[in-house]
This record gives structure tokens, sequence and C-alpha cells, in this order.
DNA sequence: GCTGCGATCACCT
DNA sequence: GGTGATCGCAGCG
């Protein structure tokens, strides 16, 4: 799909609360072929969807299982705000907070279809190939700007944003999370049958 | 193409 | 003091 083919919705179109305001795993199944934006001083930097992953109640792989924490505040606050963290010490991952306020749930977006502003994503990651820029949580949010310095920011309101239609005719494949042990039986990771910018297989 | 490992640190126990 | 919702690269074959 190139970049003059999408009508890419400004933040005026972003997803309202209440698309987060359900039961974690449908949204993550509703999230798929939705776009992930990103307004920065360099131009946006948008991407369809296209890998998500539950975390949800009784949970023990959800980072909010053991209670509220510095880290996973956020999860715990209103549905629809972003929750980023920074893992392994040199990365950083992205979520919407889902379900009711106090419950800490969320979904992991594990990988992007790159849809616009490939030049500076191609700056961020330091490599060429479309196929590897957003294949990843790690990545995209490299690929995106997408750091700490986003955590809380409201979905709705910019300048992260998540946009787009329904996609009743998305196939999608429901498996188990990716590097989890606890729970890892649990098929709650989802993703875009046949798309080349899925994470793993 | 696949597997194994090291990087690197905020956060938690 | 231990650990991870990852990634990139070396080494193999």
């Amino acid at each position: 799909v190139s970049a003059e083919a999408v009508f890419l919705p400004s933040v005026s179109g972003a997803l309202p609360h209440s698309f987060y305001d359900r039961a974690t795993t449908e949204v993550a199944r509703d999230l798929l072929g939705r776009f992930l934006v990103h307004q920065t001083a360099v131009g946006v930097l948008a991407g369809t969807i296209v890998e998500t992953e539950a975390y949800g109640p009784a949970d023990p792989a959800n980072h909010a299982f053991r209670g509220m924490t510095k880290r996973n505040m956020v999860m715990f606050g209103p549905p629809g705000m972003l929750y980023v963290y920074r893992i392994y010490g040199m990365y950083w991952c992205c979520n919407a907070v889902t379900g009711r306020e106090g419950l800490g749930e969320a979904v992991l977006i594990r990988a992007l279809d790159p849809l616009i502003g490939l030049d500076v994503m191609r700056h961020n990651r330091g490599i060429e190939d479309v196929r590897l820029l957003c294949k990843g949580p790690g990545r995209l949010c490299m690929a995106l700007g997408i750091t700490g310095e986003r955590n809380g920011a409201d979905l709705a309101a910019g300048p992260v944003y998540i946009a787009g239609s329904p996609q009743p005719d998305v196939r999608v494949i429901a498996t188990g999370r990716v590097g989890i042990s606890q729970a890892a039986d649990l098929p709650w990771r989802y993703y875009v049958a046949d798309s080349p910018y899925v994470s793993r297989r």
C-alpha cells in the first residue's frame, strides 16, 4: 500500500476512550488493521498495526499482576492512555491501556506495516529494509520515536494516537505470547495472517 | 536459515 | 542483587 493511496485520519479522528474501555482481548483483536500515528517535529510517522498482545485479568505475565508500582502506574489509570516502559535496559515498548480504570490491563503493540514517514523511520532505525523497520515492539518504538517521555499520553489527544476503521475481513491468528514464561499457553497474541511485518511465526 | 549470547539499566524484592 | 512483554550479530554449516 503506498502512502498516497491511504487516507490517514488526523488526530480529530483518533479512536475515543470508549474504544479501549472493553475486554482487553477484544481491543487487542480490534486494533489489527488500525493506524498507529506519531506526530513529530520532523513529520508524521505512521503504520498499520499487524500484531498485538493482550495483558489481561488474572494474568501473571501482566506487569500489573502484583499491584501498582511506579513503572506500571499508568496501567491503572483510565483506558485510552499510552503505557511506555523500558525493557532490557535499552528498548521501549508501547501499550494502550484498556478496561475500566483501576483494573491494570493493556494491549502491547508488537508490529506495524510501515506506511508514512519511511525515510525518517529508516534514519531512526539505522537500516534500510522496510520489512525490519517496525517488526517487533522495540523496533517500532525506535522507528516512530516513541520513548518514555510519552508514557501516560492520551491516545485520543495526540501526539501519539490510533485511528482507522474496523477491519472485519482481516484474517486473525491467535497464539501464545512472545517472550514470557508465565501463562505462556494463553492465546492472547493476535496477528494478521500473511503479513510480512509480523515479528515472529 | 537458525541458534546462542551479550548488551545495559530501571524497576522490583 | 536479580531480572526482563528485545534486538542484532556472530558462528555454524
